[in-house]
DNA sequence: ATAGTAGTTTAGAATGCTTCCAAAATTCTT
DNA sequence: AAGAATTTTGGAAGCATTCTAAACTACTAT
């Protein structure tokens, strides 16, 4: 049991954090949490991360995959990005920002809320609350003249 | 014929529009212009404006349906709009503006540009441009407390 | 008008992402 | 260690959208 021991050590911030939000830490939230909570910032989809999870040489069906996934952004451990091209990406960069969106690829890069500002902003509506502000700036390769 | 010079009179317009956009003017797309391009403001799905047409007496496969939004958007008579809810819809909007939409029901509705200042734009990646810039304030509906 | 040809429509099949299902397995509690 | 609740699983199902290839329609030149 020692190595059981020791790559328990290694998984114990993962196992805390997902406590601390309120997930219970399976075998299979540790795995996808040491792949996404390492402090990384990037933009995931289901398909992609499940096959990161296969080149780990463990197991685990697609379907655990999305139930991960929307769990954790659930839990406020991930943040979903809607529709940029047609797949329901997770991006591990929880505070405010912005996206460029390769049309083509569909490649995201975030941009830093600095590097914009939205001085006015219209009237919320009566009797609703903005949830999420969502800036997207999509761009296409320039044609080289 | 008289009737049918009578309707071709009324639709003489839909025909110009679609001719000088370099669509042609079939009875399909005549009949869907005539329902999208009469200057309302909204936003349409495919299947929503499959339903319209069979209201309208008139027969069409959903696939002609998909075939004419795009063919609309890419001469520019509708403009696509991604970033909400999982189903792909066109604006008859033309003109620069943002959208509110409510989480929970997907509705859209236009903010102005004149209720928004972006004072500050991101520098653009080397060797890209902007397709176009996409806002959207989530809503939810506030809890009555 | 007519024939030719290029572009469109059509119904249904196919695709691909995501969710659903109900049974088996795992985790936490007592 | 047993029980209750939650999670995982693999495969089936769902759904919006695209594809296909054959029938049809619109425009052009005769």
């Amino acid at each position: 049991m020692t190595s059981t021991r020791y790559i328990k050590a290694k998984e114990h911030r993962i196992i805390t954090c997902l406590e601390d939000a309120g997930v219970r830490p399976t075998r299979q939230r540790v795995l996808i949490g040491r792949l996404l909570l390492d402090g990384r910032k990037r933009h995931v989809g289901a398909e992609q991360l499940y096959e990161e999870v296969q080149t780990s040489g463990q197991h685990m069906a697609l379907a655990t995959v999305y139930n991960c996934l929307h769990k954790f952004a659930d839990a406020g451990l991930l943040r979903q990005v809607k529709n940029v091209g047609d797949t329901v990406l997770f991006d591990t960069n929880l505070s405010e920002h912005y996206h460029f969106v390769d049309i083509e690829t569909g490649a995201m890069v975030d941009i830093s809320p600095a590097d914009v500002t939205l001085q006015k902003m219209p009237k919320i509506p009566d009797g609703f609350e903005a949830e999420s502000i969502e800036l997207t700036v999509r761009l296409r390769r320039k044609t080289t003249s």
